[in-house]
DNA sequence: GTAAACCGTAAACGGTGTAAACTTGAGTGT
DNA sequence: ACACTCAAGTTTACACCGTTTACGGTTTAC
């Protein structure tokens, strides 16, 4: 069983061409052109069929993409709040979060395909996906090391709505789940809605659904991370956050 | 001129090919069919290329559609918070919100058709049938009604980031904009957070990017409302409004 | 050394948006 | 009433798309 010691030739072989493919499919993405699996063929000197080795469909070549995609992105921004020290997450948070919407502003064609794109309908396939989305893990975790620190409150499991309290219990996203203590899971609850606000302003500004000049200006996003800073216990470190952000957004500006 | 008097034979025909084209269009959007020419043409009985008499492309289809849908929506939800008089606009948009929510989980396409559809890249187009956006103007108007009634605080212009001052100065979606003073434009910054907010949440839960279980209890909805009360001068309707918004959220479990 | 598994091809089917040329029929001016 | 105009359709054609099928070679494994 080579699967876990050394792979063997083929598999080599195989796991570049995955590797291609998704570079392609990005390049393509990033050039403003289709991602379609004849598109990404024939930049690979193969015909179109010959994709149907390595993926079943098209919708499982935007899902193989949009996972990738998310998980390079992820690095990159996890790469940047890395700048600060490991016992520092709220500053950490504050980074990634810039990074994140430099990013969505910047590729906004990779932050659809992974972000704004119908997961709910066709089922099983991508919810998975959803599942082990690694933006998803990287800031559930480090809202879980910012509790550990600043221990901002959360709702006890008997505040929380029956289905609700299911959800945290046994959750989709799982990230470091297991580690959080049966009792304290009340904190997912907080990462959902910290996260449903972040994904809010970044979806907006990405897609454009306003106006064009406040996007620029940054200031919906700005005010809207700084409303989070006393949900999260931050209140104290306030001053040298918003400092760190608007450090972040002068990057955009130039 | 018969632009304005009575319209003459074929402007009646043509205006009523067009609203063909939107109800076929909406209704292969329902039917979880593929939103093409060639199947709205066909529905209607003739060939694709005759689609070209009325739209000059795919894209202009789909902006076409998308502006009658969110016009339509917007008159359903509308209608929804018209059981509430006229001199409760607080009311009103806690009806109309939850509506709008309600209309984003029963109809994801429509929704993911004029929300979560890049406006950004193609330049002029789109970027005026956002100015016009129906829903916009809507949500404006009740915002605007509230502010007149219960006198939430707002920035005054020399607050407010001289970008952000251009663009409430100049606002890109006027709705009744001309009818704010010209110092009270900081109301329209009022308006973009909180569209913000609500466009946040709503565009997760009909997209799916979290836990259906966390949708499906619209708790991260209701929490989300319930967070603009105070900002929004209501914390007064506090117990009246929260009880409205449950009410209407019953429904969706019904 | 041989059988099997894998990776690619070519050909084909039905679908898409779009351009061009052509027909038809209703509306208008004299 | 007749001719003219022009809008609303048609047919044909092209290039692209996802997908299936049948068919070759290579590489691996026994």
């Amino acid at each position: 069983m080579s699967t876990t010691s050394t792979p063997t030739r083929r598999e080599r072989q195989r796991a570049a061409t995955y590797d291609e493919i998704v570079e392609v499919s990005a390049a393509l993405l990033d050039e403003g052109a289709e991602l379609s699996l004849r598109a990404v063929a024939a930049r690979m000197g193969m015909t179109a069929p010959a994709l149907y080795r390595y993926v079943s469909s098209y919708q499982e070549l935007v899902d193989l993409v949009a996972f990738e995609l998310d998980k390079a992105a992820t690095a990159e921004w996890a790469a940047e709040a890395e700048r600060l020290p490991a016992d520092d997450p709220a500053g950490r948070l504050t980074v990634a979060c810039a990074s994140f919407r430099r990013w969505a502003l910047a590729k906004p064609r990779r932050f659809n395909l992974i972000f704004a794109n119908p997961v709910a309908d066709p089922g099983a396939a991508r919810q998975e996906l959803l599942t082990q989305s690694s933006s998803g893990h990287y800031f559930t975790d480090l809202l879980w090391q910012i509790q550990d620190r600043y221990h901002f409150p959360y709702p006890s499991l008997d505040e929380l709505d029956p289905v609700v309290r299911e959800a945290v219990l046994d959750p989709l996203i799982p990230a470091k789940a297991e580690h959080i203590d049966r009792e304290d899971r009340g904190v997912l609850w907080v990462y959902m809605r910290s996260w449903s606000a972040l994904y809010g302003v970044v979806t907006l500004e990405s897609c454009g659904h306003c106006d064009p000049r406040v996007i620029s200006s940054g200031q919906l996003f700005r005010a809207t991370v700084i409303d989070w800073l006393g949900p999260l216990g931050l209140e104290d470190e306030r001053e040298r956050l918003v400092g760190l952000l608007d450090a972040e957004l002068a990057k955009d500006r130039s």
